[in-house]
DNA sequence: GCCTAAACGATAATGATTCTCAATATAGAT
DNA sequence: ATCTATATTGAGAATCATTATCGTTTAGGC
């Protein structure tokens, strides 16, 4: 439940928090923004404010729960962590996200870091390209 | 000559953008925030606008004479384009930028891409840790 | 159930970036 | 070299994302 994972990662359990995280484990689309997070709530009929939303994300970050990336886009996404860690593949026309994991890559980095002088201690890797999805305008452009 | 850069790109040869690539070339930091940028240009006697600034950047991106980077400070910072395609490890700490070019990553990130599907355009590829440098003020704490 | 610190919602404040607009400078034609 | 149409500029207003403030409310140990 919910409220578990509020209370593991040493947080109060309060209503806004656990919309939030509800929303997270149920949306379709794994990277939101925090204003899209704010806008389904509020249309779903929540009274909440942006702040607590923003203040929510940013705890959850450091409580490990989520991550957050920054796509080229340069808005910054947030997505919860389930499962081992991955990268992503985003599409320059449509936007659609996939996840990818790499253990050849994996490994380089830390042979470049350790080369360099430098102790890894994380990376985001995103590529970019264009789908071949279904639904995706630029398909047939 | 700079003058020559601004024409092949298509863009008019005008001052501000002179100093603009001139600082970008002349720079020790090669990788500066349009407000830095800024601020240099005015604290070496420039007459020259912020939006100004922006406005060139935006240009010379567009033309691919500089590149564009979000790394997780979520700060936008810009890198003049010189020499072959390289990726970035940034210190946590002191953040210090070093780049690197590895050829084993570069193809698996093209066969990956291949593989769900995608045609590979573009790729972000960002290193964190912590350096060994001796300025760093980390390397004792 | 009560109490205190933490969390809340609304909104003001901040920081980064973009837009607006009147004044100016460029590049090509004369 | 000068003229002219058009693109560019600088200053500041406007916008967008995010954070801080503050009076009120709530969670959770007693």
């Amino acid at each position: 439940m919910d409220s578990e994972e509020l209370r593991n990662a040493g947080l109060k359990v309060t209503t806004p928090r656990l919309k939030i995280l509800t929303l997270l484990e149920n949306s379709a689309e794994r990277h939101m923004t925090a204003e899209t997070i704010y806008r389904l709530l509020v249309e779903g009929g929540e009274v909440i404010g942006l702040a607590t939303v923003y203040r929510a994300l940013a705890q959850f970050e450091a409580a490990g729960l989520i991550t957050r990336h920054h796509f080229d886009s340069g808005q910054t996404v947030y997505e919860l962590e389930r499962g081992p860690h991955h990268d992503h593949i985003v599409c320059i026309r449509c936007g659609r996200v996939e996840e990818f994991y790499d253990k050849v890559i994996e490994e380089r980095q830390r042979e470049i870091a350790a080369s360099l002088g430098f102790t890894l201690s994380d990376h985001a890797l995103t590529l970019y390209g264009q789908c071949n999805s279904a639904d995706c305008p630029g398909r047939n452009g």
